[in-house]
DNA sequence: CGCAAGATTATT
DNA sequence: ATAATCTTGCGA
């Protein structure tokens, strides 16, 4: 039994729009340096209609990232203390991505964003990086016939009416 | 240049 | 409920 080669997903999968990308990443597998592990929870903000996305207001130097190709990551530093993970979806000039909040991991269960980039050492360094040609950092197949619950978002105050917050059940 | 807010977390 | 901690974006 010869373990599968793990294959990128490609420009196909990112380029749609970010809520159904969000829901799609559940179960998959993000490989970052020498981790592995199952994607449990995901969130998606888009820019034009959605107050709680960085894009919102429109591009800034922060916000160009999302502005830009899908499949390429997005990290921020958040209150100062922590960084968030997201990746780029929808094509060029629609600004839009996903959180990447829960990561399952064999070793420990990542719930929260935050965590999830301390334990991983995920810093404003991989920001814009393309994961669809890279050996160290991308996300693959994983789990098939993923079931999940959908709630508002988490620790937002505007955009609470946008049911874009998905959690693998399990 | 100053300031207020923030896609969080651990602790009280 | 609140502190910790600092970047970002906006207004002067």
């Amino acid at each position: 039994m010869v373990k599968k080669n793990s294959i990128p997903l490609e420009e196909d999968f990112y380029i749609r729009k970010a809520p159904e990308v969000a829901q799609e990443l559940l179960g998959k597998r993000l490989v970052f340096n020498q981790f592995s592990g199952i994607i449990t929870e995901t969130e998606a903000y888009r820019g034009t209609d959605d107050p709680a996305s960085h894009a919102y207001l429109g591009q800034t130097k922060r916000s160009a990232i999302m502005f830009g190709s899908p499949g390429y990551s997005y990290v921020y530093m958040i209150y100062g203390m922590y960084f968030c993970l997201n990746i780029v979806t929808e094509k060029s000039g629609q600004p839009a991505a996903v959180l990447i909040r829960g990561l399952k991991l064999p070793e420990i269960n990542l719930n929260g964003p935050g965590k999830l980039c301390r334990y991983l050492q995920l810093t404003t360094k991989h920001n814009a990086i393309n994961l669809m040609q890279n050996d160290l950092f991308y996300v693959t197949s994983g789990i098939e016939g993923v079931q999940y619950n959908t709630t508002s978002r988490i620790g937002i105050k505007q955009g609470q009416d946008k049911f874009w917050h998905y959690t693998m059940n399990n």
